[in-house]
DNA sequence: AGCACGCCGACT
DNA sequence: GTCGGCGTGCTC
C-alpha cells in the first residue's frame, strides 16, 4: 500500500501530497496522523493521511509510526485542507493544524544513549564540549533525555552540532519518543524548594552577570510560588534563566492548569420560546431553506434588541429535531456569557464549547465529544468553525461583521468562508446574523445571493436614541480647549441629576501608557522593533507589544530630559472630567483597567450595580450587558478611526458609533448621544447618527464598486519578512515585476490587476525583522490564485532571498 | 526551513 | 588527517 500524506515539515514551496509505502501491520486509513522520516536527515515529523493506493514501496520510505488508532478528520474536513490551502496559499499541514484542537499534537523527545563504540575514552575527543557529554551520559548509565544534556552545552545551535558530531562518530546513538502534548496550555509554576536563606547565599555569590538569577530568587524568596510567566514579566528574566535555576535546583517547577473549565450556568430563561410575528416571518422561511436540498446562506438582518437569539433557538431546535447538529459561531466567548447560559438553558448537555482560552485538555474534551455525536451544539469561536460535527444542518455566525473571524495567522482564513464552503458541501444552511452587517454580505443579500430577513421591531418598542454632533473646530474657536464640549458637559450633568448613567467612548483599540522625553518628545521605542514601548505599572517597565522585549523604566531619556509618564487617552480624560465636574465619580476600561482577575465583565458590572455615574472606556464599553439606567452616550474623538488607510475604515467607524449609540436608552427612558468630532460635515458621522444603514451602505458600496473593493473585488497583500531590508526591498520588487510580466501574458491578458508597493507595512520592523508589503487589487479568481502561489513558491526557491519569508494575505485586515 | 554534501583554508 | 565555514540543492 501506498500512503499520500501531508507532511508537517513541508514549507509552502514544496508542499504537497508526498507517497509513503505503507508496511503491513497496523490498520491505516485516510484521516490518521503518522510519523514519518523526510528530508536528507530523515528527521520525524509529523504527517497526514489523506488517501491510500494500491501500488509498489519502490524508492519509498516507510510510514514509521502511526499515531491516532482511528481517524480525527473525516473526508469532508480532508477536501477542506485541500480548500484551505488553494485560497489561503498555506500548507496541508498548516491546514490539518487549523482543524484538529491545539494541544492534539505530539511532541518529539529525543533521547540520546552510548553504543558500544567506547573508543572515545581513549581517543582525543577534538569537538569542544562532546567529551563532557560522552561523561555525562556516562554517569547516567549510558542514556538520557536530550533536555539533561541540553545544559551541558550552551546555546541550542551549539548543542545539535555537538550531538550530531558525536553521532557521526558513532558514539552515540539517537532515537525518538514521542509524547501527547496534553497540558500544553498549563500554566509553569515556579516554587522554591531550597531554604531562602541558601537561595541568598547563592545569589549573593554569582557574579553580576547572573543579576537576573538574583531577581528571580528574590522574588520567590518573597513569594514561594509564582508562575514561570509571571516571574519573568516581573523580574524581566527569561524562562531559560528560571529553567537554569531550576537544573541548578534550587527551584522546582510544576504544572497547572491555567483556567479550571466554568460551569456554565443555565441561564433562568422560559424555554417556551414565543416568536414575535416579525421572527415567526423569519423563522418559516429560513425553516424551509435549512429543509431544502441546496439550503444555501441567509442573512438575518436585525436591529439591536430585535430578537435574533429567539430565531436562533427555534431553528437550532429544529435543525436538532431532524437529527443534525448545529453550530454557532460567536466572534469572542468573553463577550457572550449569556448566551452560553441561554443555550445550555435549551439544550442542556448537548451544548459543547470550543475556544481558545480552555484549557488544552479540556479543549480536546468537547471536541471528542462533538466527534462522538453526544454533543450536537457547538458554540464557540472562529475555530470552532473547524468543529468535527458529523451532519450539520445549520451553521450560525453571529455578529458576521466582526474582525475576529479572519485569522490572523497561516492559514489566514475566515471563518465566514469555511463556513459556506461546509455549507455547500455539507448541505447545511449559512446564517449570518448582525445588526450592522458587513457591505460584502449586505451586497450580497441585495443581489440575491443570500436570502434576506429583516426584523425591524425593537424589543419593547424602544425608540432609537437622539444623536447629536456636536463640531470640535468651534468649541476650540470658543476657548474650549477641554476634550469635553459644552454640550456634553450640559449632558452630563443632567444625566447625573437625573440619577442616571453615562457611557463615554475614545474611539480608540486598547491603547496604553507610555514614557514621553520632556526636552526631545521622544518616546523609548524598542530596539527590535518600529514601535514605542508601553509602560507597565504592575511591574514598573517598559514592555514591546510585538515581541515580547521589557526593561526597567530608565532614570532619563537618551537624551539626558527626564521622562514624563503619559496617560492613556481614557486616563487623560478621566482626569480632566473629575477637573470639570468634581462631584462626580467615573469608573475606567481600557487595556490598563482590564485584566485577567478585573474583567471586562466585572468592571461593567460594579458600574451597573454601584450606580456609578459615568464609564469612560475604548471601543470595549460599545459591547456586552444591557445597561437599562445609561440614557447618554458621549464619543469624545467620533472621527478618530475614519482615516486609517484601510478599506474598511469607514464601515468600522460607522458600526462602532451606530453601535455604543445604540447603548443609550435601553430601559425605559429615551436615550441621547453626543457625538464630537473634528469633521462634523462628514457623511459617515452624519449617517450614524441618523442609524441610517441603508444610507450608509449606498454610499459605501459605491466607493467600494469605484475601487474595485470587495465584494466587487480582492485586496491580497503579499509580505516579505527578513533582517536585510535592502534584500528585501529588491526580493519584493523582482516578485512585483514578475507578477507584472505574468499578467500582461495568457492567460491573465487583460485582467484587470493594480500592484501596489513595495511599501514599508504599518509595523516595519519586528523583532529585527523588516517589512514590506504588495497590494494588489484584483479578482481573485482560480487562475490567479495558481499564478500568486507560484509565485510564492518560485520567490522561495530563489537562492536570492534566502533568509526571507514570504507569506500573502486575501481580504486582511490591516 | 532543515540538512547533507562538497569544496577550501587552517590547525594539529 | 580533521575541523569549521560556507554555498548549493533536495525533500516521497
Amino acid at each position: 500500500m501506498v500512503a499520500k500524506i501531508a507532511v508537517s515539515a513541508a514549507t509552502f514551496a514544496i508542499d504537497k501530497p508526498y507517497s509513503y509505502w505503507v508496511p503491513v501491520g497496523p490498520a491505516l486509513s485516510p484521516g490518521m496522523r503518522v510519523m514519518v522520516p523526510f528530508g536528507r536527515g530523515n528527521r520525524h515529523c509529523e504527517g497526514m493521511v489523506l488517501s491510500l493506493e494500491e501500488g509498489s514501496p519502490e524508492g519509498l520510505k516507510p510510514v514509521a509510526q502511526v499515531l491516532d488508532p482511528e481517524p480525527v478528520l473525516d473526508d469532508t474536513m480532508l477536501r477542506l485542507a485541500g480548500f484551505l490551502r488553494e485560497r489561503y496559499f498555506c500548507t496541508l499541514y498548516d491546514a490539518v493544524r487549523a482543524m484538529l484542537p491545539a494541544g492534539m499534537g505530539f511532541r518529539a523527545l529525543e533521547r540520546f544513549s552510548l553504543t558500544e563504540d567506547l573508543s572515545w575514552q581513549t581517543a582525543t575527543v577534538r569537538k569542544a564540549g562532546a567529551k563532557a557529554v560522552l561523561e555525562h551520559l556516562q554517569t547516567l548509565g549510558g542514556q538520557a533525555d536530550a533536555s539533561h544534556l541540553r545544559q551541558l552545552v550552551p546555546g541550542e545551535d551549539a548543542f545539535r552540532e555537538v550531538m550530531s558530531y558525536l553521532v557521526r562518530k558513532g558514539w552515540v546513538h539517537t532515537q525518538m519518543d514521542l509524547r501527547r502534548r496534553t497540558a500544553d496550555k498549563a500554566e509553569q509554576v515556579a516554587v522554591l524548594c531550597s531554604s531562602v536563606e541558601e537561595a541568598m547565599d547563592y545569589a549573593a555569590g554569582r557574579p553580576k552577570s547572573a543579576a537576573m538569577q538574583r531577581a528571580v530568587l528574590e522574588l520567590l524568596c518573597q513569594l514561594g510560588t509564582v508562575s514561570v510567566k509571571e516571574l519573568c514579566y516581573f523580574t524581566g528574566a527569561s524562562p531559560a534563566t528560571v529553567r537554569r535555576l531550576r537544573d541548578l535546583g534550587y527551584v522546582e517547577l510544576t504544572e497547572r492548569e491555567v483556567l479550571r473549565c466554568h460551569e456554565i450556568r443555565p441561564a433562568q430563561v422560559d424555554t417556551d420560546l414565543v416568536l414575535n410575528e416579525e421572527q415567526a416571518e423569519a423563522f418559516r422561511g429560513l425553516r424551509a431553506q435549512m429543509h431544502s436540498e441546496v439550503p444555501g446562506t441567509a442573512l438575518l438582518y436585525g436591529v439591536t434588541g430585535s430578537g435574533k437569539t429567539s430565531v436562533y433557538l427555534t431553528l437550532i431546535r429544529d435543525c436538532l429535531e431532524m437529527g443534525r447538529t448545529a453550530m454557532l459561531l460567536v466572534p469572542e466567548i468573553a463577550l457572550t456569557p449569556q448566551l452560553l447560559g441561554i443555550l445550555v438553558a435549551h439544550f442542556g448537555d448537548q451544548v459543547a464549547v470550543l475556544h481558545s482560552s480552555l484549557p488544552a485538555t479540556e479543549r480536546y474534551d468537547q471536541w471528542k465529544r462533538v466527534r462522538s455525536g453526544d454533543a450536537k451544539v457547538v458554540v464557540g469561536t472562529r475555530s470552532a468553525v473547524f468543529a468535527p460535527c458529523t451532519d450539520p444542518g445549520l451553521i450560525i455566525l453571529d455578529e458576521e461583521q466582526e474582525h475576529s473571524y479572519k485569522s490572523e495567522n497561516s492559514p489566514r482564513y475566515h471563518a465566514r468562508e469555511v463556513a459556506m464552503w461546509r455549507g455547500l458541501k455539507q448541505k447545511a444552511l449559512v446564517l449570518l446574523g448582525s445588526a450592522t452587517p458587513s457591505i460584502e454580505t449586505m451586497y450580497h443579500a441585495k443581489e440575491g445571493h443570500h436570502r434576506l430577513y429583516t426584523l425591524r421591531q425593537r424589543y419593547n418598542r424602544r425608540a432609537l436614541p437622539q444623536v447629536e454632533i456636536v463640531d470640535m473646530k468651534e468649541e476650540v474657536k470658543d476657548g474650549n480647549d477641554s476634550g469635553f464640549s459644552y454640550r456634553l458637559r450640559e449632558a452630563i450633568r443632567e444625566t447625573a441629576d437625573k440619577g442616571k448613567q453615562t457611557i463615554l467612548l475614545l474611539n480608540r483599540r486598547g491603547n496604553s501608557r507610555a514614557l514621553v522625553c520632556v526636552d526631545c518628545r521622544q518616546a523609548p521605542e524598542c530596539p527590535r522593533c518600529t514601535a514605542r514601548l508601553t509602560y507597565h505599572s504592575a511591574n514598573e517597565r517598559l514592555m514591546c507589544h510585538y515581541c515580547g522585549f521589557s526593561r526597567p523604566v530608565p532614570e532619563r531619556c537618551d537624551c539626558g530630559g527626564p521622562l514624563k509618564r503619559v496617560g492613556t487617552g481614557t486616563q487623560k480624560a478621566q482626569q480632566e472630567l473629575a477637573e470639570l465636574m468634581p462631584d462626580l465619580t467615573s469608573i475606567r476600561m481600557d487595556a490598563d483597567t482590564v485584566s485577567a482577575v478585573n474583567t471586562h465583565e466585572k468592571i461593567l458590572d460594579r458600574f451597573k450595580q454601584e450606580k456609578i455615574p459615568v464609564l469612560i472606556g475604548t471601543q470595549m464599553v460599545a459591547k456586552g450587558l444591557d445597561m437599562p439606567d445609561v440614557t447618554l452616550v458621549g464619543v469624545l474623538d467620533g472621527d478618530l478611526g475614519l482615516y486609517t488607510g484601510d478599506h474598511r475604515a469607514a464601515e468600522t467607524t460607522f458600526n462602532m458609533l451606530t453601535q455604543v449609540v445604540g447603548r443609550a436608552g435601553r430601559g425605559k427612558d429615551p436615550g441621547t448621544a453626543v457625538v464630537q468630532t473634528l469633521v462634523p460635515e462628514h457623511e459617515v458621522l452624519k449617517l450614524a447618527a441618523r442609524q441610517d444603514h441603508e444610507g450608509f451602505y449606498e454610499l459605501e458600496i459605491r466607493l467600494r464598486q469605484m475601487q474595485a473593493l470587495p465584494p466587487f473585488g480582492d485586496v491580497v497583500t503579499v509580505t516579505f519578512v527578513g533582517q536585510e531590508e535592502p534584500r528585501l526591498l529588491r526580493g519584493a520588487a523582482k516578485f512585483r515585476d514578475s507578477l507584472i510580466g505574468c499578467l500582461a501574458q495568457p492567460p491573465y491578458g487583460g485582467t484587470p490587476v493594480t500592484v501596489l508597493g513595495p511599501a514599508p507595512c504599518p509595523v516595519p520592523k519586528i523583532n529585527y525583522n523588516h517589512r514590506y508589503r504588495l497590494t494588489l487589487r484584483c479578482r481573485l479568481d482560480k487562475p490567479l490564485r495558481g499564478l500568486v502561489a507560484h509565485l510564492l513558491r518560485e520567490f522561495a526557491r530563489d537562492g536570492a532571498n534566502r533568509g526571507i519569508n514570504v507569506f500573502a494575505d486575501v481580504n486582511g485586515m490591516d
